[in-house]
RNA sequence: GCGCCGGUAGCUCAAUUGGCAGAGCAUUUGACUCUUAAUCAACAGGUUCCGGGUUCAAGUCCCGGCCGGCGCACCA
């Protein structure tokens, strides 16, 4: 990006000296845009109030009419006028010089004009720092995606959508926190380096440490950890934290994303699904005030309890015959085949059944809804489902036809998950790139006795854009993952 | 990683069949005592993403690259 060339003048010119020189360290802000605008809403046209006030923001608009100035200036709350008159501003002329986006601090009385603004009427003020750049267009802001993601500050003051969605994050986020603490849950910490990268099938990102000349992973998941904190008796903990996949980048995927990861001992898949809806629908109703919202033009409603069904009910409905995870062999491979699916070698019944799922029913969901009962051969950390060993408790929610959380009942068998993770082993060896490693540290773990115990994942940045009604992911992340500019 | 689309002034966008690179806003200068995306006047502002090629002539056509958007794949 190219500076305007009154910037480089003014960098090395005429405002060098004032950067340094006359730029405030402070300023006794007392007054916020928002509160002048309901404290102030019965003034009269042409009323002043009396009551002087300190404001601060930002110039977003600045209106010179002779000897009269207005300026609309922004702060973290709302807008609000800035009235300046040459003969009571101290420094009328500099003020109606001042270059929009501007950050000024204002001392005045709040009136509201003859045309009925209300106005912070100045009778003095300070420029607390000078914008070189501008804020995009006036009427259109800034609508090129990469100056938006490379330069969010700048398109949080040129996009107010933008400012709305990141503060929704925050309730999110928020909401989540409380809402687990409220359970008694106990937030924790794990790792983020790791020699190991499981609890998930994803490629991690490598790094290492000097001191230790040891390889390390940015973890996929904290899984492993958190049930290892079960296993020492926190009954119930969770993290809310990042995690890391070397993998592509899409609308719905960002290299780095924020996970709610929770685990509740005594506790089976069917509880773990009654939390999830319950926490889901209770964030909205605390950001929104309500569970009915419309994402992407179309009604979408929280409300629980969401249904419940089997990947193999469902994925029967969608192909028109029965199905499930004994259906034989060739025969799921050919309806994978009759959609256009490539079967890899290594994939058994369980993978296919999966597979004929994702390809038949998954975009169809809109509405939250629970599908349940995984095949044991995609789920090396789920307990067998009790009716029937090739299946288990495992559910995942789906919303507006993506994957929103995924959750089990734990496999809490030392013996069973060391099996577990030979058959990913197998997998690994037979060309399938993403599967999980032996861990024997967890395996030691479980050796001590894991308490039956339901986990729950959820992406906050997929529940954000639900709330949000975003459908890029990069707008409900402040500083998106993008490739760096090569020069 | 693959496919499609895009990149022109600080920002938002034009530019006919390949024929002098333009506008609005911002910036600079001036006018204006109640403006509301103020208005009016004037000046200035360009490696048309980068590198090749075709052509009398390339923003426009061709090849390669960079960055981005969307779709697919992977995945949450």
């Amino acid at each position: 990006m190219v500076d305007p060339p009154r910037i480089a003048y003014r960098a090395w010119t005429e405002s060098f000296g004032r950067l340094f020189v006359t730029t405030p360290y402070q300023f006794a802000h007392n007054a916020f845009a928002d509160a002048l605008q309901t404290t102030f809403a019965h003034l009269n046209d042409g009323e002043e109030s009396g009551v002087m006030v300190n404001v601060a923001g930002r110039v977003m608009l600045l209106r010179r009419q002779g000897k009269l100035a207005f300026a609309t200036m922004r702060d973290s709350s709302g807008e609000v006028q800035l009235f300046a008159l040459a003969a009571v501003t101290e420094g009328f002329e500099d003020f109606a010089k001042l270059h929009l986006g501007d950050w000024v601090g204002v001392s005045g009385e709040v009136v509201r004009t003859k045309r009925g603004e209300l106005s912070v009427k100045v009778t003095s003020w300070v420029r607390l720092a000078e914008a070189l750049h501008n804020f995009g267009d006036k009427w259109a802001g800034i609508t090129d995606y990469d100056l938006r993601y490379r330069h969010r500050e700048a398109d949080l003051w040129a996009n107010p959508v933008t400012r709305t969605s990141l503060s929704r994050r925050s309730e999110v986020v928020r909401s989540v926190r409380e809402r687990c603490w409220a359970a008694d849950f106990v937030e924790v910490e794990t790792p983020i380096l790791n020699a190991i990268a499981s609890g998930s099938d994803a490629r991690p990102f490598a790094t290492h440490h000097n001191a230790l000349d040891s390889d390390f992973y940015l973890r996929i998941a904290p899984e492993l950890w958190l049930k290892r904190l079960v296993v020492g008796g926190f009954e119930r903990v969770f993290e809310l934290g990042r995690v890391f996949r070397n993998e592509g980048v899409s609308p719905r995927h960002n290299p780095e994303f924020t996970m709610l990861e929770l685990y509740a001992a005594y506790w089976n898949y069917s509880d773990m699904m009654d939390f999830t809806e319950e926490l889901v629908a209770g964030v909205a109703m605390d950001v929104l005030g309500t569970t009915e919202v419309e994402y992407q033009g179309r009604p979408f409603s929280f409300a629980t309890p969401w249904p419940r069904r089997t990947m193999a009910e469902l994925t029967s409905e969608a192909v028109g015959e029965d199905v499930s995870v004994h259906t034989p062999h060739e025969r799921l491979t050919a309806m994978l085949a009759e959609r256009g699916v490539e079967v890899h070698r290594a994939w058994g019944p369980g993978r296919c059944l999966a597979e004929l799922f994702e390809a038949a029913c998954e975009s169809e969901l809109w509405n939250p809804i629970y599908v349940t009962d995984f095949p044991v051969e995609i789920s090396p950390l789920a307990r067998r489902h009790q009716t029937d060993s090739d299946l288990t408790e495992r559910f995942e929610s789906y919303a507006v036809g993506r994957e929103l959380s995924n959750g089990f009942s734990e496999l809490i068998d030392p013996l069973d998950q060391r099996v577990r993770f030979e058959d990913q082993a197998r997998l690994a060896a037979e060309g399938e790139p993403e599967t999980m490693h032996i861990d024997e540290d967890y395996i030691k773990a479980l050796e001590w006795g894991l308490p039956p115990t339901a986990g729950l994942g959820l992406g906050i940045d997929r529940l954000v854009m639900l709330i949000a009604d975003e459908s890029n992911i990069r707008e409900v992340i402040a500083f998106p993952t993008l490739k760096p500019l090569s020069d």
